[in-house]
DNA sequence: AACCTCAATTGGTCGAACCATTAGATCAAG
DNA sequence: CTTGATCTAATGGTTCGACCAATTGAGGTT
């Protein structure tokens, strides 16, 4: 039933470590650009031995919560966490079987019409010629031969379209399952044609007009072409970038 | 210019073991369940010590991707990745003002109503079997007086929610967010009335008739209500959790 | 059968030493 | 005066070896 008893939870050192300094952010003490101290001092401060510090600080850099340099002037500081952790863990869960590439790709296009249907609300003329600006560049690969770069910046366009909606979770997420694909897009290799670069052009057209739905059509269409090449890709094998990419 | 160079990465012996590690997982090799070696075995298996085998692991753990049990018959254990990574990833950046409260409940409100129309579309009998339950569980709990029990009912409840549409991505999304909403809700205790409860039933109830957009009106009125609590609660002082939860 | 005890295994922690990297100071050469 | 080499101190990165703590299972005791 419920009124029951909690598991009993044992914290290791280097667990209370990353919790104290949570602590001290969540309270706002620490901001980020802020510098912790040196390990060995830590270790004194906290009473504990220096490896459980640095187990702890490792946690939290992996977390994106604070990043690790060398050398003097080097030490922790805050960071102002990354989305790479979150896509990371898409990753994980996608080669460990928790979920498929139909979920993945699925999820991928309720969100990507979310996030159109909001881009198409309240982007700015900056985030437009951004947009544009990054449209035209893809085309000057595209004519350069350059498809492999190609990927990345048609990679970026999604990520620019979340920064359009002015909502950063939405960014981040967008950011997170884009980290997931572009294992799936190097995979499949850079597109030799200018489907894609067509197909954005109507969509930027779309959203100037403020006109969602249409947005909306136009992206759906375009990434659904897409999932088709994917699936193809995935049948004739999972890609395997874990060890060269980062 | 685009044809640059590269930043130099240098990896940390630690950040070559996750990476062999999850080479092996994204080969298929490890499954979860699977155990890992000892990890003095590791040790001498990488030619490194077992400090930096440990910090791998560790950094795994984190991920969710692997499980630490200690005593014999202990080890590492694949697991299947949890959630909670990406929910602790939300938590932080918003402490560290990387995400707003506002962009939050405004990110969650679409992603809910994501949700119940993709639930309401797909639900199983044993889904609807499984929210009635919920319901009814939150129903006892709010006439007992366990408030602070019930919030967790009610949070439980978004899961079943994401669940029921059998998407595992929107799972994960939505059990991150919760992980945060967690906060708030505490901060902000648990309510003394039943208006959470009826605006459930019927929800339940426009999910059953596969009413989609009565069954979203439904769950988006009832939100922005707890948005204006939440709101308050934020007012008078930031909720400060961590030292406590896990 | 129930319980205790002990040993083996494995993660968790410690401490001290040393290596590697970096920023800055100092100095030398041009 | 600029450029570059060299040294120095600070700090993270790594190693080793030891010991502690938890867990399991075998064996013995009651």
């Amino acid at each position: 039933m419920e009124g029951g008893f909690q598991p009993i939870r044992k914290r290791r050192l280097s667990d209370e470590v990353t919790l104290q300094i949570r602590a001290r952010v969540a309270a706002g003490e620490l901001r980020p650009g802020d510098k912790l101290p040196a390990e060995r001092d830590m270790a004194d401060m906290f009473g504990v031995s220096r490896g459980a510090v640095r187990e702890g600080l490792r946690a939290l850099e992996h977390a994106g919560l604070v990043e690790l340099l060398q050398g003097t002037k080097g030490g922790a500081f805050i960071s102002d966490g990354g989305n790479s952790a979150i896509g990371e863990h898409f990753r994980d869960k996608y080669y460990l079987g928790g979920i498929s590439l139909v979920e993945l790709t699925e999820a991928r296009l309720w969100l990507e019409a979310l996030v159109v249907r909001v881009a198409t609300e309240r982007a700015s003329e900056a985030d437009f010629d951004a947009l544009e600006a990054n449209v035209d560049e893809a085309e000057r690969l595209l004519k350069a031969k350059r498809y492999v770069d190609k990927i990345d910046v048609h990679i970026a366009f999604h990520i620019l379209l979340a920064e359009a909606t002015g909502n950063a979770v939405l960014m981040t997420l967008m950011s997170a399952l884009m980290e997931v694909m572009h294992d799936f897009a190097h995979a499949a290799g850079g597109e030799r044609h200018d489907l894609t670069i067509r197909a954005r052009r109507k969509l930027l057209q779309a959203m100037r007009r403020r006109d969602a739905d249409a947005a909306v059509d136009a992206m759906t269409k375009h990434l659904i072409e897409l999932q088709h090449r994917y699936r193809d890709v995935v049948r004739k094998g999972i890609p395997n970038d874990a060890t060269s990419a980062r």
